[in-house]
DNA sequence: TCGCAGCCTTGAGGCAGATCAAGAACAAAG
DNA sequence: CTTTGTTCTTGATCTGCCTCAAGGCTGCGA
């Protein structure tokens, strides 16, 4: 199943413990203790939890100069996979799935973005991956060149990248492990409760969350397909754990079960 | 659906002659244009392909002051998960294997490493992973904090250690991929063909490639039991793919047939 | 040279999840 | 409200890989 190309045009708004580690959610710390200020980027509006968080007043100005806000629709891309990777992007508004294809044709999503996360950052000259909403959202995004010159200028933003890069590779190896050990039921349990608990550090009260991705791209991130996602969700509802409100939101009943589930606890041999 | 600029378009189904990364191998590409210099850190022995190469004289004078070199024997482990993450290694001399358990002990193979590649790396305050030798060999280890004072010094460290960190994301989202979309020989395919390219990269002319790894630790890596890859590998033997010399040696015949195999080009609508 | 321990191979059978198929719930537009 | 297209659910069947089991190599040490 080929997404249709997004009928949409990006628009450019002028100025303006051992805790398995959430896989949905590569910033997971990195927003510790940055606080709830009211100290924003103005250009931005994600400050407190994404790239520019370490800069002070001086060198967000300085950032603010080349980087340009973008309002994207569902289904429109970020960016493909191939492109020449020009821009580094925030995502600042809604959710976003990654893919990766083969030659065959076989797609794979391997992650999602929620508000704060950065998207395309790589040293190569292209993009390994695709980005696409899922919702309405806005972007930022900020010249690769530009990066490298702040780079220079401010150290810590570097530091803050590599911070960040390991986070997200720690993250990505959580996923391995699902991907090679577990079984479908606990797959779908660890990918809702990640769900919820990005959605939670991003401020979203709960108990209901949104679920913007379809079974089929949830399959897709799990290594499943659509029916045996479906299934797993039903089985879950039957057993009173969660309560679906309509097609895209969730409610987590019973997240004590769904965690256990979903964190390697199983009835394997302790 | 373009950028203001726009360039790429959607290649959905064909993305552009793009080679799947060698999962194995997170410094490929990192060695290339560094020239095969007699000039090796005195100390550790494998300067053109880790993390020393880009220090000049005096760096590696004062990297080496504090840098320690350790003989390894087979199954010992470097460090262990959960253990703080005092050091961080550079694997000079072997194979190992990096694995993460879960609470119920179930256990995965979440990547090998080679001479040169670097271990054991992370901001947080424990190995998220742990690291044992499949051969002997040396690792040379140097202090984390000594490694922050580094960083302060000699900037292109770090940002060296920011490269290397998103090839490894690179690597483990190809991973991921096969593990979600690719079948047994798909897999084993994959793997053998990374191993012979590993290796090849290391200066080891072939055609007969060291095996080091078990049945069981590949399974463990590719999301299989031993009896499956065991059958994939007799599979591609009995096809004249390969070639068997005793338990650790292993000669590819058919690159060829391995690599459309194991990159993605299957049988599936192209 | 022999014996032993660890690893590998191969077979038989079962099961989790894929595949195929039909219909129901939902959402957006007329 | 009805229509229409999309997404979700559920059932029936199939299959690739897992599981369990037995035996064969290989390499090392006595």
């Amino acid at each position: 199943m080929k997404w249709p190309e997004g009928h949409g045009e990006l628009r450019a708004t002028r100025p303006p413990g051992q805790v398995i580690m959430n896989p949905l959610d590569a910033t997971r710390g990195m927003m510790d203790g940055l606080g709830t200020e009211a100290n924003v980027c103005v250009k931005c509006g994600s400050r407190s939890i994404g790239l520019c968080a370490p800069l002070d007043v001086a060198a967000l100005d300085d950032m603010s100069g080349e980087s340009e806000r973008l309002t994207v629709e569902p289904r429109d891309a970020i960016f493909h996979q191939g492109d020449p990777a020009r821009y580094v992007y925030t995502l600042t508004e809604g959710m976003a799935r990654l893919t990766r294809v083969l030659p065959d044709g076989r797609q794979s999503v391997i992650g999602f973005r929620f508000a704060g996360d950065l998207l395309g950052f790589t040293p190569g000259s292209e993009h390994a991956f695709g980005a696409e909403m899922l919702t309405r959202g806005t972007v930022c995004r900020l010249d690769r060149r530009r990066l490298e010159q702040l780079f220079r200028r401010y150290p810590v933003l570097e530091r803050r990248f590599l911070d960040l890069c390991v986070k997200e590779l720690a993250a990505s190896q959580d996923h391995i492990l699902a991907l090679g050990r577990f079984n479908a039921e606990e797959r779908v349990a660890a990918f809702l409760v990640s769900l919820a608990e990005a959605q939670e550090r991003r401020g979203r009260p709960g108990p209901v969350f949104d679920l913007p991705a379809t079974r089929a791209d949830i399959g897709e991130f799990l290594g499943l397909t659509l029916e045996t996602v479906s299934r797993a969700i039903s089985a879950f509802r039957k057993r009173g754990w969660i309560r679906l409100h309509g097609h895209s939101g969730i409610e987590l009943v019973d997240r004590e079960s769904l965690i256990g589930l979903g964190s390697g606890e199983g009835s394997c041999a302790a």
